[in-house]
RNA sequence: GGAGGAGUGGCCGAGUGGUUGAAGGCAACGGUCUUGAAAACCGUCGCACUCGAAAGGGUGCCGGGGGUUCGAAUCCCUCCUCCUCCA
């Protein structure tokens, strides 16, 4: 770490890239690009435009701007060889004057011309790769593979929020009373659990390259921008009061995709990889009646997120290894799944190819989410500006990184598969053998005693 | 909470109003030399925007923002970050 990088301080608008998707790809191929954009929706499409004109504008300004700055500069050096008693100096002073509020004056006009281009191409979301499936809704996403038998019962399964209760290991009634809706407390075997779970869960990332990082939980403003939680999606995210504004990071892939943010890494060094384990807070604006009971979608979660930086050359290739290793923590715990491609509707507004892992939940007879792994390409490191300098060329210029994340996994949403599918007829639950070491030794939950 | 100090290119570090995009050093790259390497010597070596088919121009950038001035890395204000000391 340089100390450079440390103190950078710039403002966001000027630190961060101006803009997420290229510039230069919208001004040079409007067309391409909307096509590409069409795989998501036609909101997506028109927001190209409105950038594009922005831009015409913006540098037809800058060059006549750039002229007059010119003019100026060369009759300034003219100032410097004249004498300052002379008559001239006084003239040519008086000529400056004027020529120097003119520049100032472009120069506020073309700040404000950028700022109208950068927020129109903000509107702009990522390019979706060219496998990324067409279509809109989840019933356009392709089911790319499943692994593992979808387990059978001789009795009727239950959902997890009343096994859990039952088993006294989950608490929703007094959960809502310390914190309102959408917080779960767990309890005894059911927080040995969830712990168990993360610290299997960093251990696996770990003896597969991931190194290991702890991250504050409250971020800058700057940060957010920088992988694109801000500015569109304020509403999502809780953040603090008073005047030293901070925001509860929603993932673990905003610190530590910022670690470098304003860095230009060694490409000898690439990949970095990185797994985090962190809690998540999210004020799921907009989801009001979605997953109501139960704790899948909660204001506060646990995750372990991997995340990676490479080059552009190499990202699909590490999005199939990066889901590969999300894969394998339910591969090891045994639970069914399947993996699903994200049709273009579905896509993160900076994703360029999403894979989601949805593990079989047979109380709710149902696939859902459990890790979200996306190539992000060079959308968010243009924002925070995360370049790398191209190993065994050191004239080569610094280009951006591409920049990868996952949830590996969702410890929450494990948590449910476990109880779902591992459940037995008298409503206890086995433990998957990798977690037990984490438990000391427990192989099954029963029934807790409880207040 | 109070008082000071600091932030310059990939890194270190000069520079207190004009010929400074910025000395010097390190690292890197090209070359000379060498059987090869090292050393030595010579040369090259920031990022971005913009004009141009290209060659090559122009402009901006010395933590961020604003101000003074004909002109700012340099003076003033403010914010951020780090350091030291005091409570």
């Amino acid at each position: 770490m340089t100390r450079h990088a440390l103190h950078a301080n710039r403002n966001p608008s000027q630190a961060l890239g101006k803009q997420m998707i290229d510039p230069h790809l919208v001004t040079a191929q409007p067309e391409a690009v909307k096509s590409r954009l069409a795989i998501r929706n036609a909101e997506a499409v028109a927001a190209v435009e409105p950038a594009l004109r922005a831009d015409v504008e913006r540098r037809e300004l800058q060059t006549a701007l750039d002229q007059q700055r010119a003019e100026r500069n060369a009759a300034n050096d003219l100032m410097r060889k004249l004498d300052k008693k002379s008559p001239e100096f006084a003239a040519n002073r008086d000529r400056l004057r004027a020529l120097s509020d003119q520049v100032k004056s472009g120069e506020e006009r073309l700040a404000a011309l950028e700022l109208s281009r950068d927020t129109l191409l903000q509107n702009v979301p990522n390019l979706p790769h060219e496998s990324v499936p067409a279509g809109g809704g989840e019933t356009a996403n392709v089911v790319i593979s499943t692994w593992g038998e979808r387990p059978s019962y001789d009795f009727t399964p239950k959902a997890h929020w009343d096994l859990g209760p039952e088993l006294g290991i989950m608490d929703f009634e007094r959960a809502a009373k310390i914190s309102g809706a959408r917080f779960t407390v767990l309890l005894g075997a059911g927080s040995r659990l969830s712990r168990a779970l993360a610290q299997f869960m960093l251990d696996l990332h770990g003896s597969r390259g991931y190194r290991e990082m702890n991250p504050p939980y409250l971020v800058r403003r700057e940060a957010m921008i920088g992988t694109g939680q801000l500015p569109k999606f304020e509403d999502d995210a809780f953040k603090t009061m008073g005047e030293n504004e901070l925001f509860l990071i929603p993932t673990a892939e905003v610190p530590v995709t910022n670690y470098h943010r304003d860095e230009i890494l060694d490409g000898e060094r690439l990949p970095i990889k990185y797994c985090a384990y962190s809690a998540c807070f999210r004020a799921e604006a907009g989801s009001a009646g979605k997953d109501t009971r139960g704790l899948i979608r909660q204001h506060q979660f646990e995750k372990v997120e991997i995340v990676k930086f490479v080059t552009p050359e190499t990202s699909y290739a590490e999005l199939e290894s990066l889901r590969s290793d999300a894969e394998e923590v339910l591969r090891q715990l045994g639970l069914h799944y399947r993996v699903v491609a994200l049709c273009g509707g579905d896509l993160g507004f900076c994703s360029a190819k999403t894979y989601d892992l949805e593990v079989w939940l047979p109380g709710q007879d149902a696939y859902r989410e459990i890790s979200s792994c996306s190539n992000f390409e060079a959308f968010q490191a243009r924002r925070a500006q995360i370049r790398y300098r191209p190993a065994g060329d050191p004239k080569a210029r610094p280009r951006l990184v591409h920049t990868l994340n996952g949830s590996g996994l969702a410890i929450g949403r494990t948590v449910v598969a476990i109880i779902e599918q591992f459940q037995r007829a008298d409503g206890s639950i086995d433990i998957p053998a990798p977690l037990q070491r984490y438990m000391n030794g427990q192989t099954r939950i029963t029934r807790e005693g409880s207040a």
